[in-house]
DNA sequence: ATGCCTCAGCTCCTGAGA
């Protein structure tokens, strides 16, 4: 089984790509973040013809989370019950016997405003609510855009980063209480080239310098650790002619 | 330096992203 993450920055400008990355890579699941969209600008049509069923929770201008699979989704959740949100960042499912969280966790903006006050309390509540969902699904993947470093080797300039948005304490704390509930971050269960990013910066040629972030990653339950045999960032779609910031994670499990 | 890109929108600038 093959899951994947990918923020695509505007579902409306990167569809096409979305769409050949399928064909190339031809995964169960793939979970979306910020599609900009609302549900009834969703393409479910063209995933549907893709293959793929799709279910998916939009928002206008801002955020909008989808998961396509191949096998129909159950139980579809959208957002963190428990926790009052405006904003669409969260749209969980069951496939195949996985319990599925696909996120878009908040940016922050910077340590200290109003935007970092609300990342902190949503991870509280998404914490929360995982906690749960583990004693009702040991086989669980949590994925998506997290916005978050677990530490300097997710980052491209540690020293010069340090405690700025994405790598400050506070929010690795946040990211090692969600770990501590009985996740593993499925990239460095396996071997990893040095500097490995999932996002970089449109400007200052971010892309062809390297100067980038670990942000985005798949999580995955106690029960489902032993599977793993894979995890990779994929950066072929960041050499588009016009790509997202992002680029997508596959996480390879075994016999399931 | 608060811009450098990119995207959406009450669109020809502004807010937000990360």
């Amino acid at each position: 089984m093959k899951l994947a993450t990918w923020n695509v920055n505007s579902l409306t400008v990167r569809l096409p790509q979305v769409l050949d990355w399928l064909t190339a890579n031809p995964v169960d699941v793939l979970a979306l973040q910020e599609l900009k969209m609302t549900d009834d600008k969703f393409p479910a049509q063209a995933f549907q013809q893709a293959g793929y069923s799709a279910q998916c929770f939009g928002q206008k201008t801002y955020n909008g989370v989808a998961l396509l699979s191949r096998t129909p989704a159950v139980n579809v959740v959208k957002n963190i019950p428990g926790f009052a949100d405006e904003m669409a960042r969260v749209i969980s499912a069951e496939v195949a016997g996985v319990r599925v969280i696909g996120g878009y966790f908040p940016n922050g903006q910077e340590p200290g405003s109003d935007k970092f006050e609300y990342k902190m309390s949503w991870l509280k509540g998404l914490r929360d609510w995982v906690r749960t969902e583990l004693v009702k699904h040991p086989k669980l993947v949590l994925m998506g855009d997290f916005n978050i470093t677990f530490d300097d080797a997710d980052v491209w300039d540690p020293i010069g980063l340090k405690d700025t948005i994405h790598c400050t304490e506070e929010e690795r704390y946040q990211l090692r209480a969600l770990i501590a509930l009985g996740l593993h971050d499925a990239f460095r269960l396996l071997p990893q080239a040095a500097k490995s990013y999932s996002w970089w910066d449109y400007r200052d040629f971010g892309f062809r310098r390297n100067h980038g972030l670990r942000i985005d990653h798949i999580l995955v339950s106690d029960a489902l650790k032993p599977l793993v045999t894979g995890c990779a960032i994929d950066k072929t779609p960041r050499k588009n002619e016009r790509p997202s910031d992002h680029a997508p994670v596959v996480l390879e499990l075994e016999s399931l």
